[in-house]
DNA sequence: AACCCCTATATTGTCGACATTGCATTTACA
DNA sequence: TGTAAATGCAATGTCGACAATATAGGGGTT
């Protein structure tokens, strides 16, 4: 796949993405406290480096800051989930009319192919696949819109607490087909550089999907 | 005016807002370098406080920060001003469409009592208030909206970018009376609890904002 | 004269120590 | 016994010093 990789230059970069993982995998809890002193002895760095990093974190709505008192991990829940992809919606929707104004033909018939190529691993069944290839097409369109603001808010930021929800929620790949056929129709709006039908296509899809994760949210907890 | 105000408690905080306006006002020109050292002696505050302010402003996009080189304070184009509007088109639309949904019937009131205040002070020629006038409307629509992922990336990112841009352009009380009228009418679609309507007429309002704006710019530079 | 390498300097990244704040426990008083 | 002030502790906020890195300038070579 060709999506930029972040590149960990300086220490507080490497702890950041660190902390990052450890966040979203759960590996940290949701909701657990995040003590500077604690962090720095067991990431082997000086308080300092620690406390960038959980300001980045904190820019990116991971974790909650409060003065003099600390930081915590978000906590999950059903009405944050919501609120969430009201948020998507309205940006990947935008995002997507902006796609399809500004790709030029190649981008698009990667797009095309990496559709094709997801095809085939879904109709041979492999279910690991299916949210790497999901992820892949959404950041595509994201990049596709050429709006700096829209990429780094979603890919920076929103994208990192959907996956916090979908890995503590436990959804390995839920409406595999539909959501696939759904993507084609995003892809042959853009190519036909209709963004106003890739918009309202991007923002349906994203509502399908936001009621798919709350079913389980609702089915799982409470 | 009702508006939340942020309250500084640590020198950090103090120093993030002194340096924000500084950046918004111009008082620290679009494009300068941001030195650690030389704003730590200006402002008689530790390079760490420096440091974490800068931090804080890149979250916001108010600079940019490049590993072992330092901080600029970012530049303004015509495209950036339209990839800012395009983004608070999709945000503000949404806003519009989830206050319509959630606000209550006293916050809606009082909304259109405030819109009541500002048709007289327009009336009577006072275009010190036109600014305040329009940011009070849309900051009410987005608390308004309840989603704190929408308010958080609108209100402490976004507009303070949007400021910069009017301050620095010198645009002092555009379009007044045509603004008006469209925030009229978002409020009366608000009112009638009809939030597709609401989205609509906010993203037009925020076209004709942007398309003001944009000829604004291309008279003056380039 | 043009190009490359090397060195000097200034800036950012990192660290440990100190100051200050919030919180819990204890203690004094009504 | 209940409430409130006082105290101790642990965590965050702040600081100055040191280490690592990028940039500019000079010197040497072809």
């Amino acid at each position: 796949m060709s999506l930029p990789i972040e590149t960990p230059v300086t220490n507080a970069d490497k702890t950041f993405f660190r902390l990052r993982t450890d966040i979203v995998e759960g590996v940290i809890q949701a909701g657990a406290k995040l003590s500077e002193t604690e962090l720095s002895t067991r990431y082997a760095v000086s308080r300092a480096v620690i406390r960038e990093a959980i300001n980045r974190l904190e820019a990116c709505h991971l974790v909650e800051r409060k003065a003099n008192v600390g930081a915590k991990v978000v906590t999950l829940s059903a009405a944050g989930l919501v609120q969430l992809y009201q948020v998507r919606e309205a940006l990947e929707g935008m995002a997507a009319r902006l796609a399809a104004e500004n790709m030029d033909a190649d981008e698009i018939s990667d797009l095309q192919s990496l559709l094709d190529a997801h095809s085939n691993k879904v109709s041979s069944g492999e279910t690991y696949y299916q949210e790497a290839g999901d992820v892949d097409f959404h950041y595509r369109i994201v990049l596709g819109s050429k709006n700096a603001h829209l990429i780094s808010v979603l890919i920076d930021g929103i994208y990192h607490l959907v996956r916090m929800y979908r890995v503590q929620l436990g959804m390995a790949g839920p409406r595999v087909t539909t959501a696939f056929e759904e993507h084609s129709h995003i892809v042959r709006a853009i190519a036909n550089r209709d963004g106003e039908l890739a918009e309202m296509l991007m923002r349906r899809h994203i509502l399908y999907s936001k009621n798919n994760i709350e079913r389980k949210l609702n089915s799982i907890s409470v």
